[in-house]
Parts: structure tokens; sequence; C-alpha cells
DNA sequence: GAGATCCTTCCGCTGGGCGAAAGTCCAGTG
DNA sequence: CACTGGACTTTCGCCCAGCGGAAGGATCTC
């Protein structure tokens, strides 16, 4: 407990959460003042505090002075059960599409209005691929996005068609025509993307059920869906009906 | 800054990382009185920290009451970059020996005077798999950690050897035996356990070099090693030694 | 119904935590 | 090589955030 605080009322708790906060995909490494400035604090505070979080191996300083995650966070965000026993029944069944189709494949669940990608599976072709594990990307040009959006609530469908950011020339920006999309995708319980995320990449994906409820998106990434679109679909399909089964 | 205290000096991050640190891979869930147990703080005093962890994201409460790993520190534990070229670099190659054996694949390093697992690919037979990404196992009774021990130093040797714990009643807890193990292992680059670890689960490792030092291991677990040990060997090989060129 | 355990709330106490200011260090520039 | 700017480190008077024993409520078990 301080007294003498610029902020009345915020505790340490609380901004040592916004110190751990400040990193993010974008920001895994981070100097000192950065690291204050994104987290809102002094910093001499940050100063404190980050060394205490680097002595209990919360944080890592590198020799260069920025700070990374440290081993620790690491250790323990494991042990968060995020759809655990989802990604548990599902990691057989993407392997087996792994190791059918060479590309890089996907699980991945709504979250908000966007996509959480809960496995990752690389290819080995170079298409490039924007998604890891824990990242978000948006829902109106990601193939597992597509999917989860055509059979998300109406809220969220009208959320995510309001603003529809344009990642390529290739993305789908007018809600007219995303909306079609999504009728074919509910219609065919398919999803396709063309360079619409990155270019050079083109994906295909279909919904996970369970009892008439889509809990989850599986799909790959390929650097086109001309050759063997329709063997994708099917390898992703027998895959997700699986997963679906083994859910119970 | 509260006064009043039982513990002078002790900080509020250190509960809280005291807290976070209550969780562990045989501890996934903990009701308040656990975690302050565990933690080493009075219960009204975990109360309220965890209150505002839960608020933050960093743990979540359950209906039952027990306290989880929240979302939040499964955010940040990604950023955390723990070996992420070596993982990086390593994932193609263990999807090929996934595809190629149907068998759990395991990337691990040496972490102290343990096995870290980085990466498990499980596989379709229901051989019994324990480790999981992130835990840590013993060295001297499993593939990928006899592989590690036998090329440790010295001083990590000699620390394992004189503290064999007997984990089944095939583990090898004879020193004078193990240290033969490990000179085979060096000798010929190749490091199996029989149902030393597990009951039903026999392994084989192979170690992964950079600038002749032993950086990891890459191993798998099948219920015998009598059928095609010879093939899982180079399969291991082949990946271990691509590995190894790709990280230069 | 009693007992045990867990969880929640209270509140007087107090020192942990606060951050502006000053100083040090280092990289970049002219 | 000297100067500048930015990042980082240290100081320390101030003060209220945080402390936890005690008490009470809730729940489970026997």
């Amino acid at each position: 407990m301080a007294g003498n605080t610029s902020a009345p009322g915020v505790t340490v708790t609380s901004r040592v959460l916004a110190l751990l906060g400040a990193f993010d995909e974008h920001h895994r490494a981070l100097t000192l003042t950065d690291l204050a400035r994104r987290a809102g604090v002094p910093v001499p505070t940050a100063h404190r505090l980050v060394a205490e979080l680097v002595a209990g191996g919360a944080l890592a300083r590198r020799p260069s002075g920025e700070y990374v995650v440290g081993r620790r966070l690491w250790d323990v965000g494991l042990l968060a059960p995020v759809e655990i026993g989802l990604r548990r029944v599902a990691e057989p069944f993407l392997h087996d599409i792994h190791a059918a189709t060479r590309a890089t494949v996907h699980l991945a669940v709504r979250d908000g209005s966007e996509v959480l990608y809960l496995e990752r599976m690389r290819g080995r072709a170079s298409v490039p691929v924007v998604s890891q594990i824990g990242s978000t990307l948006p829902m109106h040009c990601t193939g597992v996005g597509k999917v989860l959006l055509a059979h998300a609530p109406d809220e969220v469908q009208r959320q995510v068609l309001q603003s529809l950011q344009r990642v390529t020339r290739y993305t789908v920006t007018q809600p007219g025509l995303l909306q079609q999309q999504l009728e074919g995708v509910r219609r065919d319980g398919v999803a396709t993307t063309s360079e619409e995320m990155t270019l050079g990449a083109c994906s295909v994906a279909v919904p996970v059920m369970r009892d008439d409820e889509v809990v989850a998106a599986i799909g790959v990434v390929v650097r086109s869906l001309k050759r063997d679109r329709a063997g994708l679909v099917a390898a992703l399909q027998v895959a997700a009906q699986g997963i679906g089964r083994s859910l119970g």
C-alpha cells in the first residue's frame, strides 16, 4: 500500500496485471519505458514492479534491456483449461488432416467478434500463415472465421457486418456480399477464402457440431483451392464429424 | 502498502506470484483455502488478491468454488519465448515422425536435473502417456531424459545418479546400471526405456545436435520396441539431423 | 442436529508502495 | 570527440492500500 499515488484506488495487483497485459503478439519484447507507457504507470513504479516480476520468473530481461514474458508465466499459462476438452479431443483428428494434406491446419472458436485459434499445425509448404495458437483474427476474412460467423448469434453478425476492415485487396468488405457468402456457408457447411486475409493463402473450413450447435471450426490453409478442393472438404468433414462424436 | 502484516517485507507482487504459483499440473483447480495454504498467505488476504486476479482474468472461479488459471494468463503465457526458435524449427519434423509412426512424439530439453517437454503430439494408439507440454519429468526413466542426461554436465549427472527414484518396478535405480546405459547412449546415439516411467509404455529417443552440442532430444512412445525399433530410430535420426541443420 | 470446514466481511493498524526529482549511462549525431 | 536526448536507476518523504485476526454465515458430512 502506497499512498502518495497519482491514481488513488489503483491497486498493486491491477498494476501488475496491466504490466503483464502490455505484451501481446505484436509486442513480445518491450523496453521498460514502453512497458510503463503501455501499462499506464510511471516509469519508476514500473521499474520496481518489473524487477519483482523478473525476480519471480514472470518476466525476463534480455541483455538488450528488453523484457519478455518469463518461463513461470509459460508454466502457469499452460495450466489454463482454455477449451481443454475440445482441444484434447480434436488433436488426433487434426493430425490426421495434417498428415493427409500437408497443409496448415487450424482449430478455432469464436471469441466475441473474432476468431481464437486453439490449435495450429503448420504445414510444410511455404504458404504464408499469420495465425498462431492463442491469436485472434477477424472473422470475415478467414475460413474458420466465416464458419463461426455464419453460426454466430444475430447480434454478433450485425456487429461484424457493420465494420468490415479491408486486410488485402481481396477482402470482402461489402456487407451484402458477405451476407450471401454466410448463407452459402450455412447451406453447404463449408467456408472458403481466397487471399482475403493474406496474399498467397486460401483457406477452407467446416463447422464442428455438438448437439446441433457449432462449437468450433476446423480448416486448412493452402496456396490454391483449385487443386483438390473436394478432397480437402471431405477430409475436413470426416474429421469434424469425428470430433463432434467424440465430444459427446 | 500494507502495514500490519505478519510477514514484513513480503510484497503484494510476491504474494500474487505465490498465488499463481500454487497451481501446477497436479493442482489445476484449487479452493480458496488450498490456494492460501499453498501460497503461504492468510485466507482473507488470499481472498482479496484472488478476487482481483479473477477480475483481471488471470484466474477464473468455477461454479464449484474452485479457482483455475484464467484466459488472460493463457494469452500472456503463450507469448513467453521458451525455446521458441527450436520449437518453430522442429515442428514440421515432429509432424513427419508423427505421420510416419502414429506414435506419441516428444521434443524435450534439459531443465536443471529434469526433462522439460516442449512439444507433445499424441499418438492414436492407447499407449499411456503422462507427459504434456510444459511438464517436467525425471531424466533417468524417460527416453528423451536419458538422452539429455547422457550429454549433461558431469555435475548434473552426479546429482541425478545419486537420487534415482523408482517410478515403476522396471525403473533403473542402480547408479552403475544407469551409468552403463548412458555410456551406451553416448556411443550409439539412441536411448530407450521399457516401462520404466509408465507401465505399458516404451520409448526411444535421439539427440538433436547443434555445433556438436546436444540442445534437445526427440523421441516417440510406443507399446513395444520389439516391432520396428530400427525404423523408429531411423525416422528419429533423420528428423533430428533435419532439425539440427535448420537450427544453423 | 452438531460439528467441521470453507468462505466472506469488518476495520484499526502501519509500513509497503508511491513517483517527482535528480543522477547515471549510453547511443546517436554533428 | 563533444554534445544531446532518451532510457534507466536511485532517492526518500509521504500516506493510504493492504493487512489479517476475529467474527459470522454457508455448506457439507456424519
